[in-house]
RNA sequence: UGGGUUAUGGUGUAACGGCAGCACUACAGAUUUUGAUUCUGUCUGUCUAGGUUCGAAUCCUAGUAACCCAACCA
């Protein structure tokens, strides 16, 4: 008898639907085409398609583009690409804009009963009569116009009779609700524009509280899950579906991803592309599911994400570290270990002959040791800058004068001298090998501290290394006084160039690597026959940077 | 000054009138040829004030705070 696991309250309410005989469940998720899918909608689609799963249901994919403005194929397809690479398969895949003559048939439906009129007034007199939160609206005086006349303008409009702006579907509610969105909302307003679907066939496009509603409703969806900032539009959502009198969806609403030290709007994302901020969509920086593929997420790692952080209705601001946690937690399993020096310093072993060299066995997978690649050995090789220090502090393990290291897969070497050029810069550090303390045949009886990882200087290749920071310096970018551009962190990208070892001239381009002490790194497609180019998914976590400080 | 929504450790999320649990973080220790991984342990919480009850995070009353709503965006 395993623990049942609590259920969140989306499953509470599916299991009670169930409970009072609803055979099947059906979501969707519905984004629109304007702009790439970021780690927000990854909650998104884990909350869809996992409760679509777990209760038997299917989940579709499903386009809202009304707006032919804004919107585009290229994102269509980006989306598209970032679920599939989630993992998720829709059921169906549909657009908003199939359904736009049933739309219209609704529109007139509504205008025969008495419940939608068209408008002559302006974008600013229906504001201006719209009231305010605290004062009630004013009716427009197009409000009682016949339904011959209604059908009459509204056929019109859609012949394209009108200019944009010139007139407004509005359904006829209540001017004096406390709730704005019921006043007479629009519902169908003229936008003279090319729809990425439907070409030039229409001339005017329903507003979201016309579509989404509806094509949930034509679609059978039973739960249709969206964010909190949409919960004053569900007394308009039912009240579409009733007065329509078709398949009765219902909408249910959950909080928003927020990350620290992130932006999650679409708006501020745009603008971080546009202002140049960022090289693009999947910069790896972004918050973008291309952009973390690029960066070498996995996808199981945002799985583990979503699935940790929970689905509840309470505003809520998640650690990056969650995030980076789930990455290290899978990456560890999967990634190939390989030796990588980031911030050359050049070792020479003073007792191993010059022109000698050997090959040893690394690593690949510490769980694993039969697992191994072919590692050069010889008297100069690169170690890091910061694994050694002149001057050791307490607890050091690493390297400094008269002290000992395991190089890793190798030998034990005890640093004999070291060099500096006229600027008082380190150039060379000299040490004496163990011959007796080769890795795997260790009868030095030496037992030493500190391991760290090298490659050897002539068979060593240059590569670059784009190592990535959080975008932003501060933790709560939207509570944070000004811009958001002005909590840019300016060392979220440095470039060095490492000294990587041949084995890795194999790498493939998204392949996962773990650059032993250093971090998850991955090959980014920028790379080249010429050079190959590595991202910084995530560091490894280090204590004692921590303890250090 | 209107309406809606939400309040549980530093951050998330459970507990559905009956021992406030889990994860991340932080800290301490063990192991370690990665100061990683793994393992063990520790700290930290029910927004406030009343009330109901043998018993309240949970029910009631009154406050407080945060977020959302006045695009021909979604």
């Amino acid at each position: 008898m395993s623990e049942e696991k609590s259920l969140n309250f989306l499953e509470e309410i599916i299991e009670k639907d169930i409970s009072n005989g609803l055979k099947t469940i059906q979501t969707r998720f519905p984004p629109e085409p304007n702009g790439y899918l970021h780690i927000g909608h990854a909650k998104a689609i884990t909350v869809n398609f996992s409760l679509a799963d777990k209760y038997g249901g299917k989940t579709n994919l499903r386009f809202d583009d009304t707006n032919p403005v804004t919107e585009e194929t290229e994102y269509v397809e980006s989306i598209k690409n970032d679920i599939k690479w989630l993992g998720y398969n829709w059921d169906a895949e549909f657009y908003a804009s199939d359904y736009f003559d049933t739309l219209f048939e609704y529109a007139v439906k509504l205008i025969n009963k008495g419940l939608a009129y068209v408008d002559d007034s302006t974008s600013e007199e229906i504001a201006e009569l719209k009231g305010t939160p605290t004062t009630v609206g004013t009716d427009s005086p197009f409000r009682n116009r016949s339904v011959e006349e209604n059908l009459k303008l509204f056929s019109e409009m859609k012949e394209g009779k009108y200019k944009d702006g010139e007139k407004v579907l509005r359904a006829k509610i209540d001017m004096s609700s406390p709730n704005m969105l019921l006043r007479d909302p629009i519902i169908y307003r003229i936008k003279h524009a090319h729809h990425h679907r439907t070409g030039n066939k229409w001339c005017l496009y329903p507003m979201y509280d016309f579509a989404h509603g509806q094509s949930d409703s034509i679609e059978n969806i039973t739960h249709s899950i969206c964010t909190l900032e949409f919960v004053p539009h569900r007394p308009l959502y039912d009240w579409f579906i009733e007065k329509l009198e078709i398949f009765p969806s219902h909408q249910y609403e959950f909080a928003r991803l927020n990350l620290t030290y992130t932006v999650m709007s679409k708006r501020k994302l745009l603008q971080l592309v546009n202002e140049g901020f960022v090289s693009g969509w999947d910069d790896p920086r972004m918050p973008t599911i291309s952009a973390f593929r690029r960066r070498g997420y996995t996808p199981e790692s945002i799985h583990m994400f979503c699935e940790k952080i929970g689905v509840a209705r309470r505003e809520n601001l998640i650690d990056v570290g969650l995030l980076e946690f789930c990455a290290r937690e899978d990456l560890n399993k999967k990634a190939a270990r390989t030796m990588v020096v980031l911030d050359p310093l050049k070792l020479i072993i003073t007792n191993y002959d010059k022109n000698s060299s050997e090959i040893l066995k690394g690593e690949n997978d510490p769980a694993n040791p039969d697992d191994t690649r072919d590692v050069h050995f010889s008297s100069e090789l690169f170690i890091e800058r910061e694994d050694f220090m002149e001057i050791p502090e307490k607890k050091w393990f690493r390297l400094a004068p008269g002290k000992m290291v395991r190089l890793k897969n190798a030998y034990i070497v005890e640093c004999e001298n070291f060099i500096k050029d006229d600027a008082g810069n380190l150039t060379e550090i000299h040490c004496r090998y163990i011959p007796e303390s080769k890795s795997g045949s260790d009868v030095s009886g030496i037992n030493v501290k500190g391991t760290i990882h090298w490659v050897s200087a002539k068979h060593a290749v240059d590569a670059e290394v784009r190592l990535y920071d959080r975008l932003f310096t501060e933790e709560n970018i939207a509570a944070a006084e000004g811009h958001f551009s002005d909590y840019i962190n300016p060392s979220s990208l440095i470039e060095v160039n490492a000294k990587i070892e041949p084995a890795l001239l194999n790498a493939k381009v998204g392949e996962h690597f773990q650059f032993l002490r250093k971090g998850y790194f991955c090959v980014d497609k920028d790379s080249t026959s010429q050079k190959l180019v590595f991202n910084r998914t995530v560091t490894l976590k280090d204590t004692w940077v921590k303890k250090s400080k």
